[in-house]
DNA sequence: ATAAATGCAAAGCATTTGCAACCAT
DNA sequence: ATGGTTGCAAATGCTTTGCATTTAT
């Protein structure tokens, strides 16, 4: 596995975390390739993913699997919840407070030490909604 | 893909749903293989993976997918949350009440229609705390 | 009878990895 | 100089699929 002890800073790398920060629609890695490349024309899909996994585990980004094959990412690394189109399988933020009380709750319960927790919203987005009613108004 | 208007109750299906109902370690594919396999000897991981999206589909199991590689599958159909203990790997039931208020707080914040929502805890479990506290004492 | 379901093996496909060359420090 | 990183391509490994055959209804 990669070095832990010395990270370099690779114009490849640097160009991951950069368009991973400007962008709001939680990238696949095959789309971050595609953007890289237009900065860096041979990175090589296997240093997105490399890379994805380096900055994941140093905190940077944040990896998302919801039931899909693939994995997304979040250029946003504090903790906020999400919400998943099943139309149309876009994903988006939710700006609400984040439930910490519930974390204690967990450990007085199960007994257990949590240090984090996830929650996810699945349904309709605006979009998928109002084709919905196009189409259903025949 | 497969049949929505007729389904058969095959031994395959009928074992695998069985086995899912009576474990609460939420196991993977291969696990309900090798079980399904003590009853049904020549069952194929194929009709494993075949049958549990169709379960998935009627509702009568539910597939949980956190970032690893493979899925996981719970035969408690009704929404519960859970904990994944980062150290080991197992997930535990939680049984605390589902916060279903924060699914119209969600609507109304996006304006989207949400119909689902899931919330898993990441920590240490109550065995890994214990062998890491062990380890410590040295 | 007949369409759903199975077993088998091949195919798919996102992700990982080995290795020689490369480059940030 | 030197060891972290990269590009390339091959390999992994979970999951899906095509097809001939079996089986529930």
């Amino acid at each position: 596995m990669e070095n832990k002890g010395f990270i370099r800073k690779t114009k490849q790398r640097k160009a991951i975390l950069s368009v991973l920060r400007s962008t709001k629609i939680h990238p696949t890695a095959d789309w971050i390739y595609e953007e890289v490349r237009k900065e860096v024309p041979n990175v090589s899909l296997g240093t997105i993913y490399r890379n994805l996994k380096i900055l994941t585990e140093m905190g940077e980004v944040m990896e998302l699997s919801y039931g899909s094959t693939y994995s997304r990412f979040d250029g946003n690394p504090d903790n906020h919840y999400h919400f998943v189109c099943e139309e149309c399988g876009s994903i988006f933020d939710i700006d609400i407070d984040i439930a910490e009380k519930f974390e204690t709750k967990v450990e007085n319960k199960l007994g257990v030490k949590v240090t984090d927790h996830r929650m996810e919203f699945y349904g309709l987005c605006t979009e998928c909604l109002k084709s919905k009613q196009e189409s259903a108004a025949k």
